[in-house]
DNA sequence: AGGCGTTCCTGGGGGC
DNA sequence: TGCCCCCAGGAACGCC
């Protein structure tokens, strides 16, 4: 599942070949593959226009025009890679670009959840997202309240984009691991130690991923190259195998209506007792 | 406000 | 081996 991490890795590794490039055309496969324009429409707006800039946004893919832009969220199982021509369009292809150069940007995606959207500019999504934990704008200053003025589930409260944008239920719970934090913790019980650290360790732990190419086996026409940072998962999907910091085992459990892996004696639940 | 259930999808894993 | 069932999950939405 893409997070933060995948997407970078996919913006890096496509931004270089996209650039400058011009678009021919856009051809959907699956049908609501499309946010909610229809196929003429975007064809009619970005057909023939160059490639200005190819960046992230949340867990969006922005590739930007001069004067508007194209968003693609990859859900679940959305792939983005190039291609040297348009055929053979791979099986699971939701979408495809053709390029002036004859190259073609494959939208594949298994389980369909994935999106295309048409903007002018980010204020769409802006208005729905919290801050780029990257950013250097976002300071612990930042951090701090979002938990402190809110009495919520703290994993609950870090998969919500609207909090903080760009993590999702792997680096959650590496997060909250590495920070001795009980995903079932409440927000404003946590103390200010512990949420420094959150905040150090959230930093770390994305800047990490991104170095190893992210988490997810991820296709890359450019290098073939898959992602390195399932190597270095400390918590995430290893129940029944001992916690990496004290030998205890790994449980599984739901919190937030997702599959969450803790270890109960590193990570203290931060909870009133009725 | 926040928690929870539902929806969208399909490959793949578990059970038999 | 093969079949069926059910699960996984990001985000939006409605309900309590």
């Amino acid at each position: 599942m893409p997070e933060l991490p995948e997407v970078q890795t996919v913006v890096n590794q496509l931004r270089s070949e996209l650039l400058g490039e011009k678009i021919e055309s856009i051809t959907p496969i699956w049908a609501k593959v499309f946010h909610d324009f229809t196929s003429s429409k975007i064809n009619k707006s970005i057909a023939g226009k160059k490639i200005t800039d190819v960046n992230r946004r949340a867990k969006f893919i922005i590739i930007q025009f001069k004067e508007n832009l194209v968003a693609i969220h990859l859900r679940m199982t959305g792939k983005l890679y190039i291609q040297p021509s348009v055929n053979p369009i791979p099986n699971y292809t939701s979408a495809y670009f053709t390029l002036e150069s004859t190259k073609t940007l494959i939208f594949d995606d298994v389980r369909k959840f994935g999106r295309i959207y048409l903007y002018k500019n980010l204020a769409n999504i802006n208005k729905r997202h919290g801050p780029e934990p990257l950013d250097p704008s976002f300071t612990f200053e930042c951090f701090n309240p979002l938990l402190k003025k809110r009495k919520r589930n703290i994993k609950a409260l870090l998969l919500d984009q609207s909090i903080l944008a760009g993590l999702g239920n792997i680096y959650v719970d590496e997060s909250l691991w590495a920070s001795g934090i009980h995903p079932n913790s409440i927000s404003n019980l946590i103390p200010e130690k512990k949420i420094k650290l959150l905040y150090q360790n959230i930093k770390k732990i994305l800047i990490e991923a991104i170095k190893k190419n992210g988490t997810t086996i991820i296709d890359f026409s450019v290098n073939g190259e898959s992602g390195k940072y399932a190597n270095e998962l400390k918590v995430y999907g290893r129940q029944i195998l001992d916690c990496m910091s004290c030998s205890n085992k790994i449980k599984k459990i739901r919190v937030a209506g997702r599959g969450t892996y803790v270890c109960t004696r590193c990570q203290k639940k931060y909870k009133k007792i009725r």
